[in-house]
Parts: C-alpha cells; structure tokens; sequence
DNA sequence: CAACTACTGTACCCCGGGTACAGCTAACGG
DNA sequence: CCGTTAGCTGTACCCGGGGTACAGTAGTTG
C-alpha cells in the first residue's frame, strides 16, 4: 500500500479545494463543479476517490483534525523549548497562537468543525462523531497543560479545567466568526490575548 | 400602513420557520419547499411576501437583530432594577443571560449570524451589512456598560473596552457551537460564567 | 359595492447537483 | 513485454430547487 502509483495528489487536491471552497460558499453550497473545477479534476474522478459528498465531509473533518493537531503540537512545542514552567509555556503557547493568527495574510479561512456545526443534518453519524472528537482533543489538549500547571500554580477562582479548556476553542470559534465578518485578524489575535489575560490572572501571575 | 389586514402572521410565519430549519441544514441547505411546507403557505406566498431567497435572508437577520437585542434589553433592565451598582449590573446580567441559556429545553438553536458568515458568498452587500452592524450593536451595548464601571472601578490588567466587549459575543458565538456539538446547554452557560468570572477579577471585584 | 390586500393553485422553465458507468492509459509486477 | 490494476476521463441521465407568471378568490376596508 506504500505506492500510490503516479498521483494521490489529486486526492489532496480535491480536499484542499473542497476545504477552501466549503469555507466560503457553506458545504450544501458548494457544487462538486466548484471542487474539480479548482482541483483540475473531473467529476468521475471525484466519484473515484469519495463516496459522494458525504464521504468527501467525512475525509474533510478527518484531514482538517489531523492538520489542527500538527498545528498546536507544532506551537507547543516551540513553548516548550522555551521555558521549563507549565504556566509560562502554556502563556508562550497562547501568545504565538496569537502571533500566528494576527499576521495571516488574509482573514482567517474559518474552523471546519463550526462551518458544519449549522448544516450538521446533512452529514452521517461518522461526521458528527469525528466533530465531537475534534472539541474533545481540543479541550483534552488544554487540559493536560493545566493539570501540569496546578502542580506548580494554585487557581484564585473557581473556574473547572473543563470550562476553562472548552474556553480556548470557544474564543477560537467565536473569534474567527467576528473576524471574518468584520474583516480583522487582529480581533482574533486579540481574543486569544484576551484569554491568554484570564489565564494568567487566574493563576496570580504578574 | 397601521392596517395589515387579516393576516402579516403569514409573514411572520414564513421568518419562523425560514430562521429553523436554517439553523439546522444551513441557509444554502434549506429550500423554499421546506419553508413553506412548515408555515403552511404556497410558494406563491412566499413570493408575495419577498423577493427571493436573498430578500427573505435580508427579513431573517433584521428580525434577528431586534428579537436579539430585546432579549437584552430585557435581561439589562432586569439587572437595572436589582442594583445601583454599574459592575454588579454587569455581573447580574451575566448570570441572568447564563441561566437563560442554561435552561433552555433543547439545546440552544444557534445564532443566525454565525450561521451565514460561514455562507457569506451567497449573500448581498445588504445581508453582510447587517450581519456587521448586529456585531457593532453587540459590541457597543457591553463598551456601554464598561464604560459606567469604570467611572466607579479600576481594571486592573490591560484589556481595551473594545475586545472585552467582543468577548461577550465571542463567548455565546464559540459557546453556541460546543454546545450545539455536545448537545449541552450547561456548558454555553459555564462559558458565559468563566467570562464573568474574568470580568469581575479583571475589575477587583470579590 | 368597489377596490385592494393577501393570498392559493397551477403550470412551467432552466440549471446544476448527484449518480452511474463504460472506456482509456500510464505504471508496475511478474 | 504483456496482463492487471490504479487512476482517472467523458458522457449520459434524472430529479429537485430556484425562480417566474398569472389567473382566480376570499376577506377587509373605505
């Protein structure tokens, strides 16, 4: 299974165009045409590579954790080389997240999950699911940072793991919504600050 | 133009199920047929009413905007009524707004402008217009606020009125999605209290 | 009672999304 | 060097949705 013969990019192709496309146009406003039209491909051979448009969802939300995932490892393990304490990483982490979104060229693309959030009827049960884990790693991923930083850090308020993992996502998704509307990188990068704010003060750190 | 006859509940009823079902399938996803079938009108109806799916997604968010801000203005003048105090009022009105939505019998049905900024494409400049002067409005009724604490509190860490205001909307736009996904009302409530929380640390508050 | 509002019902067009499948071709394995 | 297979292309088809165009009708108001 190792050789994939002279292509398989085709199939890179189609998700990637199908991402982008999707992000702008919503899923059931997108046609297969707008896809191949921008992969270059022709409609059998999208019909080749997914089982319908559902299917093409299904490895769209799989590809799109996959990459999220190697994103936030990515920053966070910059964060890590950069410091020994779990506070201050997971600070570092929220502020090179906030670099990273404030400097795009163009406003942010959008979150998959949240974009099939509203047409979530015309997905299977497999979609759904792959969704569900996606908000469940994000908040997992958070959460295994506050643990180590309750070790070293005690919280001045109660506010659970839970929520306050959840809250990461919740301003990534709802700041993305403002952004893109408002046209403005920045409103993002200055939510994920915001929150990077809440963070520290609830851990008393200057 | 006081007269409306003997029914504008047709209207009203077409914006009712319009704004439904394209919470649930997306505005692209959702057809005229589906619309009518649930208001019980004719597609000559419907057309009678609006001039197209875009005039009615124009109708949509109008109505949106001023359903929305009464729910607010209730809940304000709700806390207005219980204390003097401008940061209590705040916080009142955060926790009013969080057991709203916590005990919501279903799960919360989404927010309409969220919703079409991930479809923006099939909009006219008028529907994007609104969607930015709903947000504006937002932003503007919670700066309102913070803007009378001040005059009374002193904010203790760097975060402007502007992207604490945005972090309301933030929070119930990001909150509406994990909800949705999860099906758990309570942690869009949670999330509307850790933004409280923040808020009351940020201003000192016990 | 005339005129108007608020519809219903029907009939129709066109486009494009979704599907199916038959055929071709480059590459690889034996 | 030839058969097989992956990776497509091309074509043909159906149906549903958006949108239009009226013609008719039943209350409602002046």
């Amino acid at each position: 299974m190792a050789t994939t013969t002279r292509s398989n990019s085709s199939r890179e192709r189609i998700l990637e165009s199908a991402e982008a496309e999707i992000l702008n146009k919503g899923f059931t406003g997108t046609s297969i045409d707008d896809i191949i039209d921008r992969a270059s491909i022709t409609k059998g051979g999208f019909f080749y590579h997914f089982d319908g448009k559902v299917g093409l969802a299904e490895a769209l939300v799989e590809r799109y954790l996959v990459q999220d995932d190697e994103i936030f490892s990515g920053l966070l393990t910059e964060a890590r080389e950069l410091t020994e304490d779990p506070l201050h990483r997971l600070l570092i982490f929220l502020k090179l997240l906030a670099q990273k979104f404030g400097n795009l060229p163009e406003t942010h693309p959008g979150c998959l999950v949240a974009s099939f959030t509203y047409e979530s009827v015309h997905f299977n049960d497999r979609v759904r699911e792959l969704m569900r884990t996606g908000i469940f790693s994000w908040r997992e991923m958070v959460i295994e940072q506050l643990k180590e930083v309750d070790e070293q850090y005690t919280m001045i308020a109660d506010v659970s793991h839970e929520t306050l993992a959840d809250m990461f996502t919740v301003v990534i998704e709802g700041g993305i919504v403002l952004a893109r509307n408002l046209e403005q990188n920045q409103l993002l990068a200055n939510q994920i600050l915001a929150y990077r704010t809440f963070v520290r003060m609830l851990y008393g750190a200057s």
